[in-house]
DNA sequence: TCATTCATTTACCATTTTGGTCAATAGTCT
DNA sequence: AGACTATTGACCAAAATGGTAAATGAATGA
């Protein structure tokens, strides 16, 4: 979805719209958020902000397609897939969603109440894009590991999952900690002790002992 | 919340209305869902039901109890917590949800549209019945179990995080293999032992060696 | 048979809100 | 001044809402 008249404007008049909107979907769902009130908060008349955008709809899916794209770019842009453990990835996924997360609060905001908006009018077009996603994105983060890692008496596919489930859980758990905090009020260095020691867990667990020290390198 | 005319009801006419509301709500969310097509799938009039619910608000609060009250009773009745081998404990749970998913799909539906509803009018009263929730049951579930089954050389706790959050991910995958299929379709013992597979790896990935075949019982 | 009481319906309401339009205005450049 | 664009805000038709209360129907009892 792009919008011509809105792509062609100033930056400083597309942010305010954009941000408007993404704000007032965000804490409204689709069906409730207002035009009005976007104009308002972005600071023009709404009969103005229809020249820009024909129509709520459209609003919508732009801003979802805009979203995704800052997002995926940051996050494609800040992972290192050269690395090859499983692990180190892992803990690389963990910490660039945390930092993603403080970014950009509003575009993740809007993410959650667009994926659960019940709306007929966009639901549809949504479920098409979101089939994509994760139809293409997820299975590539984990594509191209170093497999002789995994110990050999367990299924390494099977092992695959229960650690991306695991960093599923240690991710929600960051989350959990950083939410509502300012960049500053972060410990930093205690978070990333806590979650390595996670990674340590899994890594006594489903790896073979020995060579561990050398090969599997921590550092960002 | 309890609504004392629609208690006192027939049966089969409570249901109806219960039935019709549950999914009224579920594919509409709080806001979008009208009385009027409850009122009509319940084969009654509008007038009527507002005879035997004061409210919208009051009706959608007495069935998230009335909801919550049933899927609890059958869980807590399911599990049987004299069992303190964790896994063994996890595996219950997962098979237990994946039957109360079957047994109340209505009822599923409809919490996870309470839950991510952003109505500002019932908001607040279920995030208040929500916490007492996640915080009586929650961790009710893993209490009393017998940690000299873990590794020494791991952090028992965290080892148990990451146990829940694998058991999580393993639910979720039997939730979306069930979804949609009838209690027939199902190849139940396919499923049993595509779980206990993971199981199997999460018991030498956090067990201590030796003593297995015994000590823990796999069956239900 | 009539009256009373209950269950139920139906017509109605007041209000709100919505996305979207368009004629009028203000501002800017030549 | 005149031409052109950017911008406004009053206005709309329509839908749909939760809730009410008078009217109707059914059942009971004397």
């Amino acid at each position: 979805m792009t919008l011509e008249k809105l792509g062609n404007l100033d930056k400083e008049r597309k942010d305010a719209i954009i941000n408007a909107a993404l704000m007032e979907f965000a804490t409204k769902g689709y069906d409730e958020a207002s035009t009005i009130i976007i104009a308002k908060n972005a600071g023009i008349s709404k009969g103005l902000m229809f020249h820009y955008v024909n129509s709520k709809k459209d609003l919508f899916l732009y801003l979802y397609d805009y979203s995704l794209e800052i997002i995926l770019d940051d996050f494609w842009g800040s992972i290192n897939m050269n690395e090859k453990d499983m692990l180190v990835r892992c803990r690389q996924i963990a910490f660039i969603k945390m930092e993603l997360l403080h970014k950009h609060p509003q575009l993740f905001d809007f993410f959650q109440a667009a994926i659960y908006t019940d709306s007929q009018e966009v639901k549809i077009e949504l479920d098409k894009k979101g089939k994509d996603i994760r139809g293409n994105s997820f299975h590539k983060l984990f594509e191209n590991i170093d497999e002789t890692k995994f110990k050999d008496n367990i299924d390494i596919q099977k092992a695959k999952d229960l650690i991306i489930w695991s960093l599923n859980g240690i991710a929600d758990m960051l989350q959990q900690k950083v939410k509502g905090l300012t960049w500053e009020e972060i410990n930093y260095d205690q978070l990333i002790a806590e979650c390595d020691s996670y990674f340590e867990i899994l890594r006594k667990s489903y790896y073979k002992e020995g060579g561990i020290e050398n090969e599997c390198d921590f550092s960002k």
